[in-house]
DNA sequence: ACCTGAACACCGTTCAAGT
DNA sequence: ACCTGAACACCGTTCAAGT
């Protein structure tokens, strides 16, 4: 009975799974993902309780424990399922680089077609299936584009962690919407200039840059920094 | 009646309390958010509940709600108290390159005294008096290093952004002890070789690098990309 | 005037009773 | 053999009844 998530978890799961049969009824582990996803989408993560995703299902909420350890191992499963919905264009000859930017904004695309999940994807180190067949994918490339193994593993690691930082800051802030980042402004213009004299002249460049300006700039940063460690 | 932790929200906060008096008996707001930081630290943030809190207080659990509209503002409130915990050094002729990065290191310090709490920074703006404040003092020590304003502002949200996401990796990961590093380096060296050939090759350097480490590569690759835009 | 126990509407999870 | 309603031990929040 390991912790959900784990290492020694995604093991129990992978050889359970294996003597589990088909149900002659429509209640499947992939509907019931599916169901998750509509219910986080349209009211957020914290909706997404064991009763509404059944009531969502149409089903008693105790029939769910069936086909799902429980309320986290929907989770769990859910981020490693948007894992898998990442996009791998063939590298077909490119610089190195220009494969690693595209890569990592097919992870943040994934990641922000979902943005109330994105905080799921920092609970935990991500060691589904899904996750393992990326990391493997990915340092590949960074070995094949000439990186020290050590500096390979601290690319992928560092690079994976702001995409998905740079989402759960776009997701849950309020920075998103053209209308949001100027009343964002708006208030910083408004504070008392004696306390806060640079914040008031800032105001009018806070928040000016977009998430995707912020996402790019940090993204160059650090492909600038690995690629010099090559 | 504005959401929790945002720009209205303060600001009906703080007309509010000058209202308010002191009370005879030993409940006060303060005592309230050492208790929570007391049960944060010892059983983590999923702990924190307004029945175990009032118990730790030991008072019932209602009369709480005089003091603090809810359990969400507990919790924002003791976010803006660890900002107020960042210790800012005097710059005394120091290169800016230096008060920056032990700027940043000292805002990590903070975060990590309370690693549960850290998930927390990430739910929503950072709005509060003490967020406030250190965000002038920043600003302004970032245009006087020589940056130009919309450059100013990129760099601060890029770099806490990084500072607070760099301790939510490493509180919420599990690779913080050496044991728990060694235990992930075995978990990718026993992989099936054929379907992970990267992962088990690269399992020695596997979270050889301590969350340090890691910290210390990011800021350098962020601090040079701003020094360089200067 | 202040405090708070009881009540309400929710949770996740278990299990025995149903089919 | 499978499903699930009822039950249990929790939540956050409200409010009327207490002092």
């Amino acid at each position: 009975v390991a912790a959900t998530g784990t290492a020694a978890w995604w093991e129990e799961r992978a050889s359970a799974a294996t003597r589990k049969r088909p149900r002659p009824d429509g209640l499947t582990l992939d509907r019931i993902l599916d169901a998750a996803l509509v219910v986080i989408d349209r009211e957020g993560l914290d909706a997404l309780t064991v009763r509404r995703l059944a009531a969502e299902l149409g089903c008693g909420h105790a029939s769910l424990y069936r086909h799902v350890a429980g309320h986290d191992e929907v989770v769990v499963l859910l981020v490693d399922r948007v894992l898998g919905g990442i996009e791998v264009a063939d590298p077909g000859g490119r610089p190195p680089r220009a494969v690693a930017e595209d890569g990592l904004r097919q992870y943040r695309r994934a990641l922000l077609e979902h943005p109330s999940l994105t905080p799921a994807f920092l609970r935990g180190q991500l060691l589904g299936p899904n996750a393992l067949a990326h990391r493997e994918r990915s340092l590949r490339m960074l070995l094949e584009a000439g990186l020290e193994p050590a500096v390979a593993v601290a690319a992928y690691l560092t690079l994976t962690h702001f995409v998905i930082s740079s989402a759960v800051f776009e997701a849950s802030g309020a920075s998103r919407t053209e209308s949001e980042r100027r009343a964002m402004s708006d208030h910083f213009a408004s504070l008392p200039p004696d306390s806060f004299p640079t914040l008031v002249a800032l105001a009018p460049e806070m928040y000016a840059a977009t998430p995707d300006d912020e996402f790019e700039r940090g993204l160059t940063a650090l492909l600038d920094h690995f690629e010099a460690a090559r």
